[in-house]
DNA sequence: ATCAAAAGTGAAAGTCATTATCATTTGCAA
DNA sequence: TTGCAAATGATAATGACTTTCACTTTTGAT
């Protein structure tokens, strides 16, 4: 959540993927590093707004972008909603989303992912991506069947589980 | 692909789910059973022009989203591209798409079924919804590297496989 | 068959997330 | 320092829906 990142450390991830350091790219990339997980680019965009308020919209939607085509960082699409951005590094993991209060909590299952593969062998595929999301109602939302109605604040995530 | 449908069947099941019976419904559901599998409200609306040029698109979005929230139909959103609707009686199914022609094939697997609700157990959730989709080159494509370069008719899809 | 209330319709406008345009500014290699 | 490709940001455009609303149509009750 509040993992330090100097400059030099952020410049050299933008001139790795080969474009120019630049002011805004800084604070978004450093934004992205050191704050939530699973944040949107309006999320990012309004995160930015009190330290840098010239910088549009556009330019944060297209940094994420290009660092999503460099691999910095994947994005996430859950149900239509707006796209939401996680550093790329960490382990492959799916989703699981509480269809009331928004909470998100990341999963592996490795069993899940050999049967994929094999799946996809079966019909002849190369298999280059999957997309797995599980909706539901989290222990929370099943009691408090209504107090917390909406949530607005950036979706939260627990650790990765291993099952 | 081409089911034969009386009108007495297609009234049947727009009564069921409670709504008015009206020329456009009729209409809208018959193309929906006899035609293509994995249609957009699009491909439905244009389908249906040259019978019946005065029905608009808003009643043929309406209609699909009304046919969804009964279960008749249900929407499969692959990759943020514009809803699909099936035939909601099929069995469950997962998709596997082809992300370079676009074909979709239909498979259900039961482990990952059964992962799936482990996965919901362990986080406290009660399961409602689950998407699982598989990206990759189909075995077509891994060959003729470039002739179908693009195929703009509605995705094509094979038999459900048991796996 | 008649009729009014309720439901449905279509054209058009509105949303919302994202992408494109383009005049201006900036990074940076030479 | 400079030239110029790359980047920026305000704004318009896009695409997939969704909503609005004045005008039908359906349907249950007479
Ligand atoms: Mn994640
Ligand atoms: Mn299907
Ligand atoms: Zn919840
Ligand atoms: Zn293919």
């Amino acid at each position: 959540m509040n993992k330090s990142v100097n400059s030099t450390q952020l410049k050299k991830i933008i001139r790795e993927i080969g474009v120019k350091v630049t002011r805004q790219r800084l604070i978004i990339l450093e934004n992205i590093l050191t704050g939530d997980e699973h944040v949107t680019a309006q999320a990012v965009y309004e995160s930015i707004r009190h330290i840098a308020p010239d910088i549009g919209f556009a330019t944060v939607y297209r940094f994420l972008r290009t660092l999503c085509d460099h691999k910095v960082l994947t994005e996430v699409r859950m149900r239509g909603l707006p796209a939401r951005y996680e550093w790329a590094q960490k382990k492959h993991h799916d989703h699981l989303s509480c269809v009331r209060c928004k909470c998100i909590y990341e999963f592996e299952n490795e069993q899940i992912e050999a049967l994929q593969i094999e799946i996809a062998k079966k019909f002849g595929f190369k298999l280059t991506e999957h997309i797995l999301e599980l909706y539901g109602v989290c222990s929370k939302c099943q009691i408090e069947q209504n107090i917390p109605k909406e949530v607005s604040t950036p979706l939260q995530t627990s650790h990765v589980a291993q099952l």
